[in-house]
DNA sequence: TCAATAGTGTCTGTCAGACACTATCGA
DNA sequence: TCGATAGTGTCTGACAGACACTATTGA
């Protein structure tokens, strides 16, 4: 095998020897981090359940470009780390946590996507339980803060065409942070082309208000993947703590997909998916729940 | 905005004018195309109708590394233009056509697939009608051929543990082309890890013969998207003539899914998505059958 | 007792899987 | 007529959506 020779007349050893990439230009790849979690809410009233939160992760910019807005945690990848490492890396530095929920989402490769040169950024997607979150200090994280996410379809168009049609979706994606004093937004412009054929589908940020890069649309992208993941995969029970209640479950679904749930419904469709525990909940203004914990065998021959 | 300086004192068009990326080792970038299609088998028997077969586009090597062996078309990414932009130019070097179905798949990172450098590869998965085939004549494709896709699982094995399971699974992936004079092969291991939490998926090559890189991985990879949106959304479309019989939609259905569906069933599900037309097939050994076009209204709200 | 949540039972229609049946062409 | 494919009707069980009901706690 090695004894092969090229057109130049070189055996691969004297190829790879000889062989340097330095010369042409590249473009840089970075990995940008989606960190959800789900939290409780505020709730006075000390008879009622405190409503889910969902929310993200975000750091604020220390300088150009975008410099005081806000972005997705994550970093240049270096040439002796993997995609998957550089993304676990930015996790640690950025969340303090190891052994956490990941997965791929997207690369997304415009030329113009970020005005200091050619950018390809692989964005993954990560879930986290907001109990283990109290371990959480980031080093780099001096401006990391969580923010309350909501999105919300502003406006929708669908022009029929004799072989298929057109369709703009517009999604206003605001992001803001406890106390309030922060509030960032971004319109997503979705246009869904089905012509002759299958849909073709293309995302651009229309408007941004404090949301760096098209970080927007990659929020968007991922909020997207959750809420399907969500209703065919076992994923949210990284989002849970060890032992929850099924009505905590369920809010949790409930703030992912935005919408409410019947009780008995939810519960018949997730029962093989949990183990019922002997603990209680306690000190609660109303009757105790029964806990619950993941069922690990779970699964639909999906690997 | 643009008044806003960084802790350097620089405005930012000061700073991105003294922006130098190219002191930084930077990774490459690829994109491979998946290309697929399915076309009619040989079947001597003038009353029988010819089975259907998936084939993909691949191309023989001309340099180290991987000399003489099958390769994904694909190609580096230059700086001024988009991955999209990138695996279209791709397509139309192999396949010389325009306007065809393309999704990306996935990015792959691993530090070491390549052994000229550090490469990372974004894949994409393309869908392309035979019949639009008869047209194409790449420019660089002196060594492109079309093989027939043979993928199965030839071991299993699950290991239980107090709080989830291992299972490994290897993936046998053979491309033969039409003369059953080439054949090359590769072993996939798809190890899954369900601990505590939810699973955790890993592939690796493990068994490679013919086939160049790590692209049997990613071959396997791209098959197992394409079962699984075959069955929820309306690609297979891309792999059909403009007109065509139920039964030859659902034996592009059988050979993808790899197995058999039963008549009734199988076109009460599709039903939505196709239109009657008054056309026939003529000359067959046999009842005729109504030939269907795709409908191009059929969306589940999915954009 | 009441407010609030926990938890269950059952009717509905839809849909996928299985299977049996009828129809129509060409030689 | 037969071989092969085209095309339809219907039973079944699983399951999702809707809704109504009972149970249990702390104040």
């Amino acid at each position: 095998m090695s004894e092969l020779r090229n057109k130049d007349g070189l055996t691969e050893e004297e190829f790879l020897k000889a062989y340097d990439d330095s010369k042409y230009k590249k473009p840089s790849v970075t990995v940008d981090m989606l960190v959800f979690t789900v939290t409780d809410g505020n709730e006075p009233n000390y008879r009622k359940l405190p409503q889910k939160v969902l929310k993200m992760l975000m750091v604020k910019r220390g300088n150009h470009p975008y410099i005081g807005q806000w972005a997705l945690p994550g970093g240049f990848v270096s040439v002796d780390e993997s995609l998957d490492s550089a993304a676990l890396r930015e996790l640690k530095e950025e969340v303090n946590i190891d052994n956490i929920y990941m997965e791929q989402l997207y690369t997304w490769g415009d030329v113009d996507r970020d005005p200091r040169s050619r950018v390809i950024s692989c964005s993954y997607m990560s879930l986290v339980d907001c109990a283990s979150l109290n371990i959480m200090a980031g080093d780099d994280a001096d401006d990391a803060k969580w923010f309350t996410v909501k999105s919300s379809v502003i406006k929708q168009e669908k022009t029929m065409l004799p072989d298929g049609y057109i369709s703009h979706d517009w999604v206003k994606l605001e992001l803001c942070d406890d106390d309030r004093d922060i509030s960032v937004s971004s319109v997503i412009k979705i246009t869904g082309k089905a012509k002759g054929k299958t849909l073709y589908v293309d995302r651009q940020v229309v408007e941004s208000d404090g949301i760096a890069f098209d970080h927007g649309k990659i929020i968007q992208y991922g909020i997207e993947r959750l809420r399907n993941k969500i209703e065919y995969t076992d994923i949210v029970f990284n989002l849970m703590p060890p032992r929850f209640s099924l009505t905590e479950l369920q809010q949790v679904y409930e703030v992912i997909l935005d919408k409410k749930l019947l009780k008995a419904n939810f519960r018949r469709k997730i029962s093989g998916m949990v183990i019922e525990t002997n603990e209680l909940t306690k000190d609660v203004g109303h009757r105790p729940s029964k806990l619950y914990r993941f069922n690990p065998d779970w699964n639909k021959g999906v690997f």
